[in-house]
DNA sequence: GCTTTGACGTATG
DNA sequence: TCATACGCCAAAG
């Protein structure tokens, strides 16, 4: 395979992060997989961590597994993450979401994310 | 080139 | 619910 191919699991991790429907949140593990990348969950929030300010990504969308947002609950990215999902509807308690109501992961809805008929 | 670090995940107790 | 252990891999030192 090319060298280049970590730029284009970027380009997927990217895309990935960009299909996710507003009011929805889904977890890392969740994008790495939709990315092609089972297992590299990490390498997503190295992307976001990296990602430029001026990106139109809904970044804020993307938690962990367990429903927590990944960020320190002291920083300001994590009050504007809270923010961000709130805005959309989506419930914040104690920086968690319910996952079984929001996550686009969880048993509801591959078909809500996938796509028309995924 | 080896070691450490990290916006993670799953398994166990 | 919380803590620990291990797997994963790119980037930085």
């Amino acid at each position: 395979m090319n060298p280049l191919n970590c730029q284009d699991s970027h380009a997927h991790i990217y895309a990935a992060i960009a299909a996710i429907p507003r009011g929805r949140v889904a977890s890392y593990g969740a994008i790495a997989i939709r990315a092609g990348l089972p297992g590299r969950a990490r390498l997503v929030g190295k992307l976001l961590r990296e990602t430029p300010a001026g990106m139109r990504l809904p970044w804020h969308r993307v938690l962990r597994a367990s429903g927590q947002v990944a960020l320190p609950p002291d920083s300001a990215g994590f009050r504007e993450q809270c923010r961000l999902l709130r805005a959309e509807g989506v419930e914040v308690r104690h920086g968690r979401v319910a996952l079984s109501r929001f996550g686009v992961d969880g048993h509801l809805d591959r078909v809500l994310w996938g796509g028309p008929d995924s």
